[in-house]
DNA sequence: TTCATAAGCAACCTCCAAGTTGCATTATAT
DNA sequence: ATATAATGCAACTTGGAGGTTGCTTATGAA
């Protein structure tokens, strides 16, 4: 289940913050996530790194800096599945009640 | 941040295959539930608990059994914050494209 | 009443994830 | 040309997560 893995990448308040920074801001180097994180930079790298794997963010070097940006693809991915447990919950509640109904007459 | 417990709770495969069969299936019992994974009852009750201090499943004890059920509410709350998420990027995006735009004058 | 079934509690094991430090490498600015 | 800044790679430590087994308790059915 490749849903769980994005799920996964943002079960994290690191990496969370990390990707509500990138959502408001500009993209930024490897460099300043880290300094404005407080944590080494081997650390956010390694975050950066599951965000990466998730698709929730991309890498793209560019000299001697590493940008990382924001990707909306399996925000999407993540947001669509939920939408469709919500469906089918809503769908059952709503099958449960007129059977109920039908148990009244 | 309360939301990332909610995302780590759903970020695990086996917990996610849960949450699915919850959405569709009716409330059932623990042992149910560690039946159909596979798994112990000890260990499925442990992935429940994730879940319901996630508030995504509640667990009501009745006689003998603890029933499991769905709760909407934090998965709305979770697709709310994506939702939120992608909203301050799309304007990023919009906000850069229309100073490109201005630039070209 | 007796037996089986659902669950709770606790201890335990194993492994991975988060975070660190240290060193090597490459690119930029002076 | 040299120093500085940004990164990569690797090893290491540690806490907690996922999962198990064993035993006890309580409820429902025969």
């Amino acid at each position: 289940m490749a849903v769980a893995e994005i799920f996964r990448a943002l079960g994290d308040p690191v990496r969370l913050e990390m990707v509500q920074r990138l959502s408001s801001g500009a993209p930024c180097t490897i460099s300043t996530v880290s300094n404005q994180l407080g944590i080494t930079r081997q650390g956010a790298r390694k975050h950066l790194q599951v965000l990466a794997d998730a698709s929730i963010v991309t890498m793209r070097p560019k000299g001697r800096d590493v940008f990382v940006e924001l990707d909306r693809s399996s925000l999407d991915q993540a947001e669509q599945f939920i939408r469709e447990l919500e469906r089918r919950w809503d769908q059952r509640l709503t099958a449960l009640k007129s059977l109920l109904e039908d148990n009244e007459r």
